[in-house]
DNA sequence: TTGTAAGCGTTATCAC
DNA sequence: GTGATAACGCTTACAA
């Protein structure tokens, strides 16, 4: 392998001008069957790799893609960006990766770069809180943003997991295991949580508790402290015997929290987390969960975004701009003790 | 934010030619700081963005690298290419991954993307072990890949962190601790592992025991399952009371295997795992393991690889082209009970 | 079926 | 200090 040769330099060495050559990379317009191996003999001798910055420059799009999210290191926002990166580059595209760490400005750096380079798309996940700044005119969709931003914008997709549903499911499960006062460990400031928390309210209502404010626990910070933290502070004034916990953070620490009191999960505390992360699984008792299907997300992110890049007119009919997909509960230990799951048995 | 206006239009604006706000873009040559302004102002106004794939084309060179990994969603290998990412990010380059899934053919394919992105060097973790096919003369840091391979190559440096210290420290702990018979788990086909592997004789050697071949458990998927299963299958020939796991799956995998048997960590057996994943630190007894360090890893890498990029004549010196960190061991409960860690105490 | 040539947005080399 | 202009590698009318 040489250092690279162009489309000019195989033209010539086939004895054909450029123009023969790119319709046969391209497979596009008329050329012999001779030529065309000739022509390809050659590219495959000198390892031709075609250069995307002239191709993008010319045609004015760039098989990339841009994929945003505020860390790469999240469990679930990892795994969902794993799933588009795979999918896109079975088409075709590239995939430039952005640490936006949830700050504005940050996002804005973003974008500019992810400009630059002529991307044809954008991945976005929980989009910062601000106004529409950073406006791009280019097929997007977002994840765990709010769909009620923007609704009148063409190219754009809002893909989201059941958040009310995954509050509710994982509430209900707490009260039909007998919970009477179930809590919930929730950061108020995120979209996705005030959503879980609506779910958690409807669960409660639905089995005749009115809830309390007492029960609500809000925690500022998502970590594993910060979660254990709040069950020991708040344990004095109302003692509850089901944790509702919004993230899986916060399902590790609540039972940090209650093991720390001396009490027993399940049997005295029952506890619900949220997200499919290794230390749910890792923990003792395992603990229950609600499943975002990571997969099928970005599958339909991926999807989505392909059919808006590809599709060259998208105007007239008026699409569904949002997408909401459903979550399920994953038993384990931490609600009801599972036959199958040997467990510590102290001594 | 209109449709992009491209640097001549910013130019007519002006009343300026292109190559003066070239110029000015680029800080290079002389031009007024009255047109300076100006320029700027008619930038700002329009939202000018460059166009990189004009810049790239025109200077051969993009600012771009490209990261290739087996799985974006590894914990340690996602973690330090975060760090990269920031880091590379901070001096104007974006970041394209490709998972390689550890495939060759993947691996080519990724190479032939970023050559025909003009990336500007690549990172790459774990390198499948074909031959030297998909060779590029361009800046390339591996990770955890045999130093020995391509010694001779211009423009490589390998970083890795300190495998056999790993392997060393992990085992000493455990003898330390008293252990009369340590085992390992570990695969087989794993560079990284091997070393690790190499540590482990090493100590036991130094502690005046002699490896016996019954003590390596040779798991052949990296997984918690498979050596929880793995423990199962070998437990009834040696009852070890030490188990050093060569990476985090292990870990929990082993914990699960002990418990499962109705032995107690670290009571009846003391582990030790590798990496320094969630799960280590959630479950129960939290795992004590060895550290990598991901940020000094990540900043390492990168810092090289700018180097590299930046340096436009490497030749001469003959360069340090092999970097090795050094790993510590982060005591937690599994090898000797932590004062300060409450647990579960059955009952 | 193939070739010629313009042009994409930028930089860099010259002039002025 | 500034302005023409060629060139980077490619696609695409249009001609042949």
């Amino acid at each position: 392998m040489d250092e690279s040769v162009s489309i000019r330099k195989i033209a010539e060495l086939a004895g054909v001008s450029v123009a023969t050559v790119s319709r046969i990379i391209n497979k596009k317009g008329r050329y012999s069957k001779e030529t065309e191996r000739r022509v390809h003999e050659i590219m495959d001798a000198y390892g031709y790799v075609p250069n995307m910055l002239a191709k993008g420059l010319r045609t004015n799009r760039n098989m990339m893609i841009g994929i945003m999210l505020p860390d790469i290191t999240g469990v679930y926002f990892g795994d969902v960006a794993s799933v588009i990166q795979s999918y896109l580059f079975r088409h075709g595209y590239a995939s430039i990766f952005c640490n936006t760490g949830r700050d504005k400005q940050m996002e804005l750096e973003c974008i500019r770069i992810l400009q630059s380079q002529q991307v044809a798309g954008i991945v976005h996940f929980v989009r910062h809180n601000h106004a529409d700044a950073g406006f791009i005119n280019l097929p997007t969709v977002y994840l765990d943003t709010d769909p009620a931003r923007e609704p009148n914008r063409e190219q754009v997709v809002n893909v989201t997991c059941d958040n009310v549903m995954g509050g509710y499911l994982g509430t209900k499960r707490l009260l039909e295991a007998g919970c009477k006062r179930v809590a919930v460990l929730t950061t108020p400031t995120n979209y996705t949580h005030v959503k879980r928390l609506e779910g958690y309210r409807k669960a409660l209502r639905e089995a005749g508790f009115e809830p309390e404010k007492e029960l609500i626990y809000a925690v500022d910070r998502v970590s594993i402290k910060s979660a254990r933290e709040a069950v020991a502070a708040n344990w004095g004034k109302d003692r509850p015997d089901g944790l509702m916990c919004l993230n899986d953070s916060f399902g590790i620490g609540a039972l940090k929290g209650v093991l720390d009191l001396g009490l027993r999960v399940p049997e005295d505390v029952k506890i619900v987390a949220y997200d499919a992360s290794d230390m749910l699984a890792a923990s003792n008792p395992a603990i229950t969960t609600i499943i975002q299907p990571k997969e099928l997300v970005g599958e339909t992110i991926a999807r989505e975004l392909l059919r808006m890049m590809q599709d060259p007119a998208p105007e007239g009919k008026s699409e569904e701009h949002s997408i909401v997909i459903p979550v399920t509960l994953l038993e384990r230990d931490s609600v009801e003790m599972q036959a199958h799951a040997p467990r510590i048995s102290g001594k």
